[in-house]
RNA sequence: GCCUCGGUAGCUCAGUUGGUAGAGCAGCGGAUUGAAAAUCCGCGUGUCGGUGGUUCGAAUCCGCCCCGAGGCA
């Protein structure tokens, strides 16, 4: 199995386009947006061109209205990793989630899934409040996260109430990875940051011409909950922002390239810090010149 | 040509009676265990347009010059 992770816009789809040239493989998506519907051009979706350049599994399959996680996620890849074993097509997996791709390869603790009415009284808790809870509930999650923190608080919030443990002690077991069942040919991308920055402000004008203004008011008229993860991939809020009259399209689209540049630089700061030290970095711009070498790393 | 206003961080701007400067945004570093394109933590990065002067001390006061906007001619 290879696989090709590294921040948004640094060429992760052109480069596996051209490996698929190479030899029969199966791409298989790892960017938690693109695994939804309704945002093919915002979430930089290979095209319909592209995809019937060869096999491309886990894009767009799935509905807004359906919640994607990292263990969903992970089992859906395994069972296109397996298929393309079956059809000795050699799986490649494309995406810039590093929690996706972790929990892959090594595996998530096995929180049973929470009730929906917890998780939504949860939810709609401020964030203060729920800290303060989980101080009362779980002292030691608390103790361990940033009260400012939403996110993780109301996921251990939300763990304790639901399962009676602590997510810190859930955490203490990892289950599903497949590190140890696979030859991984690995390779990350980390092109300078001026480079990756001209091309994430191209990119999102490009998206704009390209219609992401019809995308996302269709996606409005569905009339998602707004905590739905597709109502947050960058370019949304800022599209609908503009919709509302509140800013114009020039706002919008710097508003836009601002967040995908910050999404860049976190990306940036996973893919250097968090997978193991032995898997390749490429640090250059991405060259067609360079693709026999980038072939080798990979061993194409 | 004269008058007025402005020139302070990458951008937009604060800066009280003179004590070598600070906000927002952008940016940079980091975290990341079932929403992760999310969420959070940390960091001012500066010949205060230039130059001469007053002063113990000037972003702040004075002179001259440069640049921008507007007004009068």
């Amino acid at each position: 199995m290879a696989l090709i992770a590294g921040p948004t816009a640094s060429g992760k789809t052109a480069l596996a386009l051209h490996l698929a040239q190479k030899q029969p493989v199966t791409i298989i998506n790892a960017d938690s947006a693109q695994v939804y519907a309704h945002l093919p051009i915002l979430s930089a979706q290979p095209s319909a061109t592209e995809m019937a350049t060869a096999p491309h599994k886990l894009f767009g399959y799935l509905d807004g209205r359906d919640t994607c996680s990292a263990a969903r996620w992970a089992q859906d890849a395994n069972t296109e990793i397996e298929q393309a074993w079956r059809e000795e097509r050699l799986p490649l997996l494309v995406g810039g989630t590093g929690l996706y791709l972790r929990t892959l390869l090594y595996g998530i603790a096995p929180i049973p899934e929470i009730d929906p009415e917890k998780r939504r009284v949860v939810r709609s808790l401020p964030t203060d409040a729920a800290y303060q809870a989980l101080q009362g509930e779980d002292a030691a999650s608390a103790a361990a996260l940033s009260p400012s923190d939403d996110s993780r608080v109301k996921r251990a919030l939300e763990v304790i109430r639901s399962t009676g443990t602590s997510i810190i002690d859930w955490r203490k077991r990892l289950e599903g990875g497949i590190a140890d069942k696979v030859n991984l040919r690995p390779l990350i991308l980390l092109p300078p940051r001026d480079w990756l920055h001209d091309r994430c402000d191209k990119r999102f004008e490009q998206m704009m011409e390209l219609g992401a203004v019809d995308e996302v008011r269709s996606l409005l008229a569905l009339n998602l909950p707004a905590d739905a993860p597709v109502m947050r991939a960058i370019g949304v809020p800022e599209i609908s922002t503009m919709l509302n009259g509140e800013i114009d399209r020039a706002e919008a689209v710097s508003r836009g390239q601002a967040a995908t540049r910050q999404y860049a630089k976190r990306q940036y700061t996973w893919f250097r810090n968090q997978p193991p030290k032995d898997w390749p970095r490429w640090i250059e711009a991405l060259n067609d010149s360079d693709m026999t070498q980038i072939e080798r790393l990979l061993h194409f």
